[in-house]
DNA sequence: GACAAATGTCACGGGAATGTCACATAAGTT
DNA sequence: AACTTATGTGACATTCCCGTGACATTTGTC
């Protein structure tokens, strides 16, 4: 299992250090941002798996960020913990109306903090679970990490089915080796660039065996990477 | 990815030589100019894609350049960082009134410089990303990386796609074919100048099996070089 | 520990992309 | 019209990039 990805959105330097330290130390892995644009940039980028959002940012505030990623479906169901300042009670009202999932107030215990964390990500994950992607009739099974095609399970193994995750989540876009390793297999790891092409090469072929026209989904991008393409997909 | 091209605007030798080592370290490819007079005819000739502006210059100041970029369309949205003495924070202040993208003091490490330049520019061209550039009903899909005419893709290889995507970032402007190398292939490469005219008949010969009157787009500017003009094309 | 599954790496081959040339054609010049 | 210069175009060698099968190693399972 992969370390949890934590993106921590605050202004002032020395928390952010604090949170990263407590963080890693309790084997999370830990993305930083300093205002709005940075934490929207990173959550498109980097999928964190939850936000903790300082409420006070220059440049915007983090409601403004709070609403626009829960207006959009790629990340409304992404967890996010509010950090506000001690005596503001009104702000947390307003911030858990808008669909923050939880909030503390500064200063806090790490340990709380932590802990909270974790019962959100366990809470949220377990939402998470029972959903499915479909494509066509391709469809992706999170929570018992199967693929069916056609009404029948297809045969791969987990890095197969982690990259094909990330593939129906993030559809009709090139992403380069680079990325693909960096998002599909982790962050920290070392591996060859070229071994993306043998699990793609992997994945294809499991397409290939329940319906042969999936296979083209996966689709080469010279020069550059692949790409899951639904939008000419032939079939139907 | 080619280098990006960073525009150092300071008087001072040493601190122009001093960026251009950090820079250079740092894979960014660093053109330099004394006063801003110089300044404004590399931004309009080589197009770099961040600048970096010292404030006190000999022959007008530093916020007469920002303003007229701020002002004209074709620069509007280049990224700009100020460069300042420590104890002119009003100076600051009305830089970013003006447009400024961020600002450092100096004396500054050049690894923060770095690393705010890198931020800066992750966000501005992520402006660009994500979006798409349309032409009547030629659509360049950057995320994706592909090319669709008339919702049919489009079959070019790499490089005539880049070259595309400048165009179309840059219509209505005549480009030698020294620029287009400089600025599609990237600097410190070398190739024939006759070369740019091979993969423009590429680029034109992908359009032209898409829709003949598109391949018009691409127009040759004789005793120049070539030129992006949506203006006359004359299908809708 | 034995076995099977999964993973990462390599080497090879083929095909696409690139850059360059030679020559054809078009655009100015006298 | 003849000439000069600039650009279009087809062909080709080379390079680069990707698909693929094989294999050693690691991981997981019984």
């Amino acid at each position: 299992m992969t370390a949890k990805k934590v993106l921590v959105v605050d202004d002032e330097s020395s928390i952010r250090e604090m949170l990263r330290l407590a963080l890693e130390m309790s084997d999370y892995e830990c993305v930083e941002a300093r205002d709005i644009h940075e934490a929207y940039r990173i959550i498109t980028d980097d999928t964190p798996d939850i936000v903790l959002l300082d409420w006070m940012l220059p440049g915007g505030s983090g409601i403004e960020l709070l609403r626009r990623l829960k207006k959009e479906d790629a990340t409304q169901g992404l967890p996010v913990i509010m950090l506000t300042a001690k005596t503001h009670e009104d702000n947390v009202i307003q911030g858990l109306e808008v669909g923050a999932d939880d909030y503390i107030t500064k200063p806090f215990a790490t340990k709380e903090l932590i802990a909270r964390m974790k019962a959100l990500l366990r809470r949220t994950s377990k939402d998470q679970a029972g959903t499915e992607i479909k494509v066509g009739e391709l469809v992706l099974e999170i929570d018992s990490r199967r693929v069916l095609l056609e009404n029948r399970p297809l045969d791969m193994g987990p890095t197969e089915f982690k990259l094909l995750h990330f593939f129906m989540a993030n559809p009709e876009r090139a992403f380069s080796r680079a990325q693909l390793l960096d998002r599909v297999w982790g962050a920290n790891v070392y591996v060859e660039e070229r071994t993306v092409d043998v699990h793609i090469r992997r994945l294809r072929k499991a397409l290939q065996a329940g319906n042969a026209a999936y296979a083209d989904l996966i689709q080469t991008v010279r020069g550059t990477g692949y790409r899951f393409s639904p939008r000419d997909l032939a079939v139907l």
